[in-house]
DNA sequence: AAGACGTCTTGACAGGTGTCAAGATTTTCT
DNA sequence: AGAAAATCTTGACACCTGTCAAGACGTCTT
């Protein structure tokens, strides 16, 4: 009987990966539908438009409109939180990562400009919608690990203690990039102010007191 | 001639006020439903069945939906800015005005916490609807002041320079609330991390280096 | 008092929504 | 190859949406 169990465990293995293979596939095409439109105006026709398959084919798939937006949701955790982790492997000092960090989140700001919208779109529906609380909160968690290593790290290369909390450290930077990400959306070009303002409290959040070199704080343009 | 006019006019202002009256009132209902539910989940029949008026109605009032919402955010607008210049007036020193900064914030979570999900929700909206964005900054720029007031007023007090940019200070803060606020609405106590994060972000903000009394707050901790 | 005007309700419309079931199509297994 | 199962399409359903027009109601002017 084991020849047949292992035979019946295999077809089933495969099924249930090519299953999931496609929920992956029109999970991505619901995510590109989410982060143009934004979560009000996304059907799940228009979301199948967006993929190779018709509207029918979600219910195959998915429970509900709320099930597939909450896988879409712990997709996007998935591959969102590995952005930074590169800057800091590869930066030798602390200047370095810094300036890293800050070409990073400009980088960021532009490429996945769209993305990072539905995530404070799927942020601001958690404020009214409790069943997508705890995944929202999961990948705030994620993110805040992923800044906390980037400070962390800073504060280790400047041979300084570690800074502040690690909640009240991503609540900073987030508040940061979310303003910058409205004003590039507008039309303005941020990239500058961005970068300061990063260094800015970068430098605030870690103080580099230890090293007596360093006479003022980061220079940044007084209005 | 100017009798008629006069009287004309004094006709058509009473019934211009009466006429805007009606709509301020609609707009409070509509506002009311909007922070309960959010934008996506609002509809035009949601909102009358919180007035006390038919459905219909709102279009007498109101070009578009698209119209009645940008009222709303106009009307939230004129009430949202007000809120911390009462302590800011009354606060003789310094450290009483960090205090009180920090109170009126855990009372605004817990008081307007719904008004506030609202703000961030329409800010998200903004994210990919171009037409809010305008007054969406606008909104943005008058809570930016409203800080400024604060933060200003707090380095005055306690002779110092002033701080960093308008901008930058207001993203501080308001990533700190919208992380407080999120947690808030989640069933989590927040009010003590809340107040110790406004002091702590007014003080890197502002730092009162001039003042050998006080303590900094950074443990010397080191892992 | 009577008509004019502002205000509000009702009911309908065209279109969009999530959901589902029946069947066509493709893939897989024996 | 043929049966069985998985997959996908189509079309429908009940409901909800914004919008508008026709008319009812009340208030004010003359």
């Amino acid at each position: 009987m084991t020849a047949t169990a292992d035979k019946l465990d295999r077809v089933s293995r495969r099924q249930v990966d090519k299953f999931e293979e496609r929920r992956r596939e029109l999970a991505s095409a619901a995510l590109l539908t989410l982060s143009e439109l934004g979560y009000a105006r996304t059907s799940l026709r228009e979301i199948a438009q967006n993929s190779a398959f018709s509207h029918g084919v979600l219910h195959y798939y998915f429970r509900d409109k709320n099930d597939l937006i909450t896988y879409c949701v712990r997709q996007y955790k998935a591959q969102c939180a590995q952005r930074y982790d590169q800057v800091v492997a590869e930066s030798p000092t602390a200047d370095a990562l810094a300036a890293g960090f800050a070409d990073a989140m400009i980088a960021t700001l532009r490429e996945d400009g769209h993305m990072h919208r539905l995530w404070y779109d799927l942020r601001s529906q958690a404020l009214f919608t409790s069943s997508f609380r705890s995944d929202v909160l999961e990948i705030d968690e994620l993110l805040e690990q992923m800044i906390w290593r980037v400070v962390s790290r800073y504060a280790e290369l400047a041979a300084v203690a570690e800074p502040k909390s690690s909640a009240l450290t991503y609540a900073l930077f987030d508040g940061v990039f979310q303003h910058a990400l409205l004003r590039h959306l507008a039309g303005l070009d941020v990239a500058p102010t961005l970068h300061s303002d990063v260094l800015c409290v970068l430098g605030t959040v870690v103080p580099r007191d230890t090293d007596p070199a360093v006479p003022e704080q980061v220079p940044a343009t007084t209005t």
